[in-house]
DNA sequence: ATTCAGATTGCAACCGGTTGCAAAAATTGT
DNA sequence: ACAATTTTTGCAACCGGTTGCAATCTGAAT
């Protein structure tokens, strides 16, 4: 089908070694070859075949990009990052929806199959040990938004959730709330565990606070809309950190549709900074995490991985940032 | 570093052939042979090389998905679907992002080096151009989302957008409105181009009917709401058809900022009824796109294509339909 | 003109598989 | 038990490239 590396070299006159030489950089050929060669190719139409290079190179610059998070805006900016982030160093993302699968398994055998370089796995809701699968099979794997951990077993670029937790409870009791209340993720995902622990840390430590607790079922708007419309049939805290921005837009509409308003009658901030989160009809106040950062630096990592497969598993953290907008109360 | 073919057949004490067979199906084999390779695969950990055996099959199973709408949030559905859907089939989505890309030279090189089956170009704001160059490489091309026409050059799947421009300016003059505008997308864009040919082919019959239009700068919800708050410095319609949900949203957020609201004082409806569209906050009314339907359909088509590769070009359109929420007043 | 180091080239083996073909083995019929 | 089939098997060539090595070429220095 394709036009080959054979033929070319015939158009040219040239071994077939010459003309891969061409293509490979650093290789030695002659000007005068190189010309040849290049014009043979244009007439001929010839591009090199990655895929069999990559049987002697052992390396198909191919990146498996594995996910579970279809549903949340959020993650479209992250693609977008991604693939944007992979393609200028060359890299290709080959896409993994886990959305249904719960366990490593198939993927694992898929992506070895193609014989990615390497994998990143980018989601919070994902278990360490799913990336550590990858690990254990000697594929080089950086875990994004992944879980802290003080001495992991995969590299891990995230945030500092425990942090955002303690964050977010301090710009609370900042703004004088004295009822306030932890709505978090569902029970099991890791950010939501590190979250609630900071969060209770500082707000265990203040004098004379109220904390209630409660968990929506997803990181979704229903789920968060759900949740919200519960805790204002009962005794209702002044304010919420929510799970991330698009439980506490879901947070927001409750609290809209049962007549009251943020912040007025009660406050909310979430946790992302999505690019919705700053549209005027919501104008969330929030957390931001600063997920560009996080791409780039996961790409830079499973890069630096490629190079030196047994590197030592590395955590990089990045710092949050409250971003003020209009569901909070003023200082 | 991987475990080879090779390795196997040592190990179960048969030819090379004998393993390449047990893993390629209608091939023949005894029983007991497969056994014995299937023991010796399963102690050494075996996966056969996907890339490798393309080299003489000559199908990579790899397909080229390919979007420049990453801020749509429209397209994480899509891209959900997408991948389910081509994974549900055995094949691997190899994810292109197209935003700073204007021409199709590069993607259509890097995916010729990776030899994909095949290639998905999703996007209704790419030209047809885009998808034909991808056809003038005999790569099978479907392009998703894209533009109707009686004489396609390339498969297409998506929906007519001129009879959804009907469709919505009948569902507004249902609703008694004489003074209609219509707020489309990006001028160049062919689905702003067809659904306003659509729009203005009724609303042009109707009698007594007053009609306006304007255009944004994006299907994005900064530029609807900046169209929006233009329309309501000056001499505004009575309802507008927005490009699309997120312009919508957009464009709802202004009218609201303005102190006015939908439906009671501007109506709006909106195309493509995305996830949001139902958020009990937004509410939109709006034209659903059946999405689902469409990426299935493009996935059965391209692989209809690989089978046949100089198949004739085939155009498949599914019809949409108005959801009634709250955004226009009542019939 | 001769020598020699460095650059360039082609050969041939290899990467990890597949597959046509002919030989070997198993099955069938009588 | 023997011939005729059918099934299974291994050989060897091939898919489209890369690369170590030895041979050839080049130009500079003597």
């Amino acid at each position: 089908m394709a036009v080959t590396l054979k033929e070319v070299a015939e158009r040219a006159g040239v071994s077939r070694s010459a003309v891969s030489r061409t293509y490979t950089d650093g290789a030695s050929v002659s000007p005068k070859t190189r010309k040849k060669v290049e014009k043979a190719a244009k007439e001929l139409g010839y591009s090199p075949n990655a895929l069999a290079s990559s049987l002697t190179t052992g390396r198909t610059k191919l990146i498996g990009l594995i996910s579970n998070n279809f549903h949340n805006p959020l993650f479209l900016e992250v693609f977008d990052l991604f693939t944007r982030r992979l393609q200028e160093k060359g890299l290709r993302p080959l896409l993994v929806n886990l959305t249904d699968e719960t366990d490593p398994e198939s993927s694992l055998r898929m992506l070895k199959q193609y014989s990615v370089d390497g994998v990143i796995v980018a989601s919070s809701t994902l278990s360490p040990e799913f990336a550590k699968a990858f690990h254990d099979a000697k594929i080089p794997v950086v875990h994004s938004f992944g879980r802290f951990a003080s001495a992991p077993d995969v590299h891990v670029v995230g945030v500092d959730n425990v942090e955002c937790g303690r964050m977010a409870a301090r710009t609370l009791l900042a703004r004088g709330y004295k009822h306030i209340g932890f709505l978090g993720g569902p029970k099991g995902a890791t950010s939501t565990v590190d979250r609630r622990a900071g969060f209770m840390e500082v707000t265990g430590q203040a004098k004379g606070i109220k904390v209630k607790e409660s968990n929506a079922a997803a990181y979704s708007f229903e789920a968060g809309r759900t949740a919200m419309l519960k805790e204002l049939k009962g005794n209702h805290a002044e304010a919420y950190f929510c799970g991330d921005d698009v439980m506490s837009i879901g947070a927001l509409s409750a609290i809209n549709s049962s007549g009251l308003s943020a912040p007025t009658d009660i406050g909310i901030i979430g946790l992302n900074d999505m690019e919705m989160a700053k549209w005027e009809n919501i104008d969330l106040t929030t957390i931001r995490q600063p997920i560009k950062q996080i791409v780039d630096s996961s790409v830079e990592l499973v890069m630096a991985a490629l190079e030196d497969s047994n590197r030592h598993p590395e955590a990089r953290l990045f710092s949050c940032q409250v971003i003020e907008r209009g569901t909070l109360r003023p200082i």
